[in-house]
DNA sequence: AGTTGACCCCTAGCGTCACAAGGTATAGCG
DNA sequence: CGCTATACCTTGTGACGCTAGGGGTCAACT
């Protein structure tokens, strides 16, 4: 993480980030940790020791299911959503939501502006 | 915390909630648990295991400053913010704001609902 | 008088998890 | 051959929220 943002702001978080980015499409660890830094452009830009071990984890709990491919001579380890998978990423999204909303409500800050 | 908020979500968030209530004046241990639950309607319900420790470690850091007190014969040690606090409330606001933005732009969910 | 519950403080230890730091291996480029 | 980018992995550490206890005071009810 970049730009002002402390390291564990992160914790308990990391899970919906990236069952959001696998839920676009199966993804593999390398691939993941571009996405995201894309898609916040360099906010989060995570370490492999942060993401690999958190995909085992996923994966251990059910939500996500991997298979190996090679390409261009190099293994790749592709996850994709399962069933439960699926039904974590929405649940995590609204606790998500209720939680942002939540500390909004406590800390008092000016109205949330509109995302474009 | 309840009404599906599950534990860690709080981690690294916690320091900011505990500044943002003592910024309104000058506060007890129990008395921040007491506010916390009553701004979040009973969202943000705190053991004492959680909120104790983080004020002494916040203590440590320089950002609050601590009294006793007697009332009605029993002891209240009451917190307020020291320079660096105010310092620091501001900004991890600022730290959260852009998290949180940083979050949405990734789970992508729906435009955040202008606060009322 | 005893018990319960609200108030008010504290600590030791546990489990989780993001991260740092290291390792392996291939492909391509200078 | 070194260097960089790609792509995977693991071990260890530190931080921290929480559980599970420990104090103690006071009012109310039994």
């Amino acid at each position: 993480m970049v730009d002002g943002m402390k390291a564990d702001i992160l914790k308990g978080h990391l899970d919906l980030l990236l069952l959001a980015i696998v839920e676009g499409g199966p993804q593999h660890g390398y691939a993941v940790i571009e996405e995201l830094r894309r898609r916040t452009e360099g906010a989060i830009d995570l370490p492999e020791g942060t993401i690999y071990p958190a995909l085992h984890r996923l994966e251990r709990a059910g939500l996500l299911r991997s298979s190996w491919s090679e390409v261009n001579g190099r293994r790749r380890r592709s996850y994709s959503l399962t069933t439960g998978g699926k039904k974590a990423a929405r649940e995590k999204r609204r606790e998500w939501t209720a939680f942002a909303l939540t500390v909004q409500r406590v800390v008092g800050a000016p109205a949330w502006p509109t995302m474009a």
